[in-house]
DNA sequence: TTCTATGCAAATAGTTTGCACTAAA
DNA sequence: TTTAGTGCAAACTATTTGCATAGAA
């Protein structure tokens, strides 16, 4: 848990992009700022006792995305996590135990605009990399 | 299309991990080393016209990935795709049409490793690293 | 002939959608 | 009061699994 994220910052979070400050919002907002990294969405109902919709979840994190609050990683096959925009970073993932820990940035400046040139692309605006490999407790259970 | 696979050669790489080299099989190998980038299941049951069953093919390829024939890749949210294993490369996935153009690797040498001290892992011994963008013709449609 | 792989159909899992109701603003 | 947001249930999509049968070795 990062330091504490207050209610009333949150409200003015949503309400800046547009988006009415819901007692879901607000707590789901909360919930994805006080977390260590990436969250799945059933993680996310629960985190607040008052759970709320999966329906409810999934349409809130849709609008948070779309106004930039939130990010949507694709990690773990079918299954989406999610976490709050925060500046650029990367993960490490335990593919024993499905850990995920932040990573922060290392590639080289301008590797989007050299892979533009490459790729041929018109655009490239975005990027990610992920790691893959075992997290210490994992290697020390399999010795 | 690249060169065409002879359906010999696929036949060897199947009994060389272990598999029996079927119809379904050798079908579906020939047709994920013949497409030029990620492929979906779907796709990969139609290519050829004796389309064979869903199930075959996500139990064939689970057992591709795991004799270390193809590989999963997560890109598009909610669907599997699937390359041949060749040389490490990477992505640059067009946001609009969802066209995926291979890019040839271009991280410094040894991230991997860096990555492993930087992150407290035991081990690092993948990455996936995406470019996301537009593609020219994508691109040229919205002027 | 033996035993793995396939096809079919049913079961899951994650996510999305329609609709009447609730609650921000 | 107005209109966006919520809960519930049903609908969908991608993927997985059980089981009897077909086919590779």
């Amino acid at each position: 848990m990062k330091q504490s994220i207050t209610t009333d910052r949150v409200n003015g979070e949503l309400r800046a992009v547009g988006l009415r400050a819901t007692t879901q919002r607000v707590a789901l907002l909360q919930a994805l700022l006080s977390s260590e990294g990436p969250v799945s969405v059933e993680a996310l109902t629960k985190v607040s006792k008052g759970a709320f919709d999966l329906a409810t979840a999934y349409r809130t994190l849709d609008a948070l995305v779309i106004a930039g609050l939130a990010k949507r990683i694709e990690l773990s096959q079918g299954r989406a996590l999610f976490e709050a925009s925060t500046e650029h970073h990367h993960h490490a993932v335990c593919t024993t135990c499905g850990k995920i820990k932040d990573i922060d940035a290392c590639l080289p400046h301008g590797i989007d605009a050299r892979v533009q040139k490459a790729s041929g692309f018109a655009v490239i605006n975005e990027h990610s990399l992920e790691f893959f490999g075992t997290c210490t407790p994992c290697a020390k259970k399999k010795i």
